[in-house]
DNA sequence: CCAAAAGTGTTAAAACTACACCCATGA
DNA sequence: TCATGGGTGTAGTTTTAACACTTTTGG
């Protein structure tokens, strides 16, 4: 035990909830813890900070070494630091919040140390620690955040189709939206442009793609205006 | 040492950003530093979290500690990780946002151990640590949460008029609003009760004392509706 | 009676909501 | 030629923004 202090410490910990969308709706990614505690269910992505690492670094390496996945949205999302959250010792964690886009959707293959797969929101299995209470406090995060911040582009392509975006905004929300309404809400930003391609091999008129200008937008809100779907 | 772990561990510390509104504007609560690192500069008032304390209370007892303020909201604002933010080694550091009403303005008078006082939010002296940053990213949730969140009333005491309403959200978001709308809006809401009682010893009009709500408003806001000013 | 802030309605403009049909494509 | 989703405009309603005068009180 060579590292020693005046007073004792808490261990700090990431942990991340990763969203991604599929055909079924929005999804979480978990992983199979592998050793105690908790061995055998199902967890959130995370671990212990490096003394020699920020928050945002601990949390990108542990969504690479344990999913495999790589991150098309990543912000801090709460640090939660109950007394008795990891039966070990005192344990404080900080939450992460990542989106994942189809392309990085598939997590690594099972290894030794862990078995990654995505759950569907509304089907979660029990998890570890307080990460039931983590997930909660997330979710209420993507909803309220999705209607006031473009973070729904993370969960899509990098060009996608007008009606793939207004699925993302439904599967989060919970509800149907007016097709022309979102239409011309989002287009009238001036941020969502569009490409001069169309969808492939679609057994229906070929959609057009459109693509998310993230400079535009940063230069359209910092004059101020508000984003809103 | 009597405290030693297998692997090093970054210290965890709580810092508060308090604020504050009297008749100059927007103030934050800062504390004259005692000790080493950063002796005579002004910090936000904070210290490292005990083992067997919340984070929530550790920041409440550094504001009873140091600051000898009583609080009338506290949220956790965001968890700062950078390596080199505490020169003498690796610290995290839980942020919280703080308001106090006037009754509670008054921080306690100076002490061995810190002196503790009252700045506008424009006239910042230099601070400590990365605490501008902190200061900014407090400054920014305020602006922000203030215009879709009833916490505009934690700078007030518990009955108000509404004029010194509409001046809390005049000092923080920095613009005028129009009094007919502003009160038509507020009062549509139904969580700002009138009392019977009005202004004492005023040199002009006596205005209608107003309440908040806070059981009317969680009600309200459980329905799904929004607060915005 | 003066100064100072309280209190109160209306109107025009803008934003939002609801709503239905024709079009292009591949099977 | 059929099934599937793509794409488009308008009208009624609601919400917001702009705006000025009378009232009450204490000095």
């Amino acid at each position: 035990m060579p590292f020693a202090y005046e007073f004792p410490r808490p261990a700090v910990a990431v942990d991340c909830v990763v969203f991604g969308l599929d055909p079924e709706g929005l999804k979480l990614l978990l992983i199979e813890r592998a050793v105690e505690p908790f061995k055998g269910s199902w967890a959130l992505p995370g671990g212990f900070v490096h003394v020699d690492e920020t928050l945002d670094q601990a949390a990108e390496r542990e969504l690479i070494e344990e999913a495999g996945v790589s991150i098309s949205y990543l912000e801090q999302l709460y640090t939660f630091g109950a007394l008795q959250r990891d039966p070990r010792e005192r344990v404080i964690s900080v939450a992460y919040f990542a989106l994942v886009n189809p392309a990085s959707y598939t997590p690594r293959a099972d290894t030794d140390a862990s078995r990654a797969a995505w759950f569907k929101e509304s089907e979660l299995p029990p998890l570890a620690f307080d990460h039931a209470h983590v997930v909660s406090v997330a979710l209420e995060r993507l909803r309220t955040k999705v209607r006031y911040r473009p973070i729904g582009f993370g969960l899509l392509p990098d060009t996608f189709t007008l009606t793939s975006l207004q699925t993302v905004y439904e599967k989060i929300l919970g509800r149907k939206l007016d097709k022309r309404n979102f239409r011309k809400k989002i287009l009238s930003y001036g941020f969502v442009e569009p490409t001069n391609v169309r969808e492939q091999n679609v057994a229906h008129r070929a959609a057009q793609l459109f693509r998310f200008n993230r400079d535009a937008y940063e230069g359209w809100a910092s004059k101020g205006f508000d984003f809103e779907v």
